[in-house]
RNA sequence: GUCCCCAUGGAGUAGUGGUUAGCUCACCACCCUUUCAAGGUGGUAGCAGGGGUUCAAAUCCCCUUGGGGACGCCA
């Protein structure tokens, strides 16, 4: 395939959507695997409800997911401005033409007469549409409505007879009946284009080869096609993405849970889960593969391998696939990484080397990195509490006072505070007395760390140290 | 209301006329093990329903049902 030019083209009226990020990563992956453009392009029309700090977070998020653009906001390229809201001259150059060949015309009738209209046609049993009445109006009554200083709209003049057909990539072909759609609004009465307007010319001047966007636009598509047809421009490709379900199979919304992509950065999920763990909804290959390395995924990449239907975003599989590569970082990476959650838990990162190794300790353990802290806090703080677990599950039990004020005597008496050495003095100490490990393990381990889960007994105790190890044990002995 | 789309276990999906319906997450059990994890092994669970076509249907056609989307001077 030549030159592919995609896009995403983002309302800043919000964040940026788990929907939106999927169908960014489509388009991205899309580009990437033909060695084509992927642009961005920020549809700002609405005024209204457009905002900087959506803008914002947007480009953060697509930056966080490592979606990069070839040409839009902050890089430019040949077939700008990027954003929609600059690019009112363009969009009113076609709809001249279109007022000039005949294919739209200005209507002047007010919000409350539309909405009257389309309340009768529901009425009727019909789609509510607009009945066409300023379709041939003469110029004497459109100079009237002027003279009223009525602003008028632009409408499109919509073929009533055929039907419009979409081949699409991913549904195959499409069709709709043209008498079931309207002389739909081009430009408002602000002069501003409307988004089907804007998109299709948009897309003619930027070139763009694919459009590749989320099932809710099918049904725009076909006044987007006869927009093509009227202006005498060839398709583009269209591709519709299903779209994804919170739990309930609705379409995924705040009571769900976290859907900015912002919220799950700051969660600490990694880019890399995301990014996988996005691409595997509504996308597979043959072979069932879960894992995919960045470049992996660009390779495999192919709309055939999109599903139709729609997927319900399951938390869970995103916390094993950020599992997953968790487990892969290097260490270095993921101490780094976690930083600003210690740092936000007010551990003492003084030492970094005791901190890499404190995470590397329970790194099998870790889900998100905003888990760390609580994993990591006992082995690094001087003073620890105990979870009533540790109290009245091992602690209270019967024998392990005797067994901790016995092991302490026999720390104190240690010069190799080795892993090694614990080990086998501890081993010793349960076949002299004719204990079963777990009788000792358990309370020493609850009595130095404070809880009933960690990393290994011997090497924990190692890290913590001979001298904190002891104060421990004492500490813990006050609930034996 | 009108039009459109979709339909394989709880979730994500493979499968394009002949398979014991495969894989991943979740769940359960067992193994490993000082704990929690991780890992290993096994298990529960599925072609929405009904008609066709065919020697043969998850796969093709029709209907029903269910779910979703669109119908704005929002995008």
């Amino acid at each position: 395939m030549k030159n592919v030019r995609v896009r995403f083209a983002p309302s800043p009226t919000g964040y940026l959507h788990l929907g939106g990020a999927r169908t960014a990563l489509f388009n991205w992956l899309f580009a990437r695997h033909h060695k084509g453009s992927f642009i961005l392009r920020i549809e700002d029309t609405d005024s209204q409800r457009s905002t900087d700090e959506a803008l914002e977070v947007i480009i953060k998020g697509l930056r966080w997911l490592g979606l990069d653009w070839d040409e839009g906001p902050e890089k430019e390229g040949e077939y700008g401005p990027y954003f929609q809201a600059q690019r009112t001259e363009v969009h009113r150059k076609y709809a001249d033409r279109l007022v000039r060949e005949g294919k739209a015309y200005f209507c002047y009738c007010s919000p409350e007469e539309l909405e009257s209209m389309r309340k009768k046609a529901r009425e009727e049993g019909k789609p509510p549409k607009y009945n066409g009445r300023c379709r041939d109006q003469s110029d004497e009554q459109r100079k009237e409505y002027e003279e009223q200083g009525r602003k008028p709209v632009l409408r499109f003049r919509t073929r009533q007879e055929g039907t419009t057909k979409i081949n699409d990539l991913i549904h195959g072909e499409l069709s709709f009946e043209n008498s079931l759609l309207d002389d739909f609004i081009i430009l408002k009465s602000t002069g501003t284009a409307t988004y089907n307007f804007a998109v299709v010319t948009d897309d003619i001047e930027m070139k763009i080869t694919h459009v590749i966007r989320g099932d809710d636009h099918i049904s725009n598509t076909p006044r987007q096609i006869l927009l093509y047809e009227a202006l005498g421009s060839t398709l583009p490709e269209f591709a519709h993405i299903p779209m994804i379900f919170g739990s309930d199979r609705a379409k995924l919304s705040k009571r769900h849970g976290a859907v900015a992509v912002t919220e799950y950065m700051k969660e600490g999920y990694l880019r890399e889960a995301m990014v996988n763990y996005l691409a595997l909804l509504g996308w597979s290959t043959t072979d069932s593969q879960q894992i995919f390395e960045l470049d992996d995924l660009i390779n495999k990449f192919t709309l055939k391998g999109c599903s139709k239907s729609a997927s319900v975003f399951d938390f869970k599989k995103l916390e094993w696939l950020n599992g997953e590569y968790v487990r892969k970082m290097n260490i270095d990476e993921l101490t780094e990484k976690a930083m600003p959650f210690i740092l936000d838990a007010n551990l003492n990162v003084e030492d970094k080397e005791k901190l890499r190794k404190a995470v590397s300790l329970e790194q099998e353990k870790i889900k998100l990195l905003k888990d760390i802290p609580g994993l990591i806090d006992f082995m690094l703080k001087d003073d620890i509490g105990y979870t009533d677990k540790a109290v009245a599950k091992v602690l209270k039990k019967e024998g392990s006072r005797e067994v901790l004020s016995d092991i302490m005597e026999k720390i104190n008496g240690m010069d190799d505070f080795s892993e090694k050495e614990l080990e086998e003095m501890v081993r010793e100490y349960c076949r002299r007395k004719d204990l079963k490990t777990g009788k000792v393990f358990h309370p020493l381990r609850a009595a130095v760390s404070g809880r009933t889960t960690g990393p290994g007994l011997f090497v924990m105790l190692e890290f913590i140290g001979k001298e904190r190890v002891l104060k421990r044990i004492e500490e813990s002995m006050k609930y034996t």
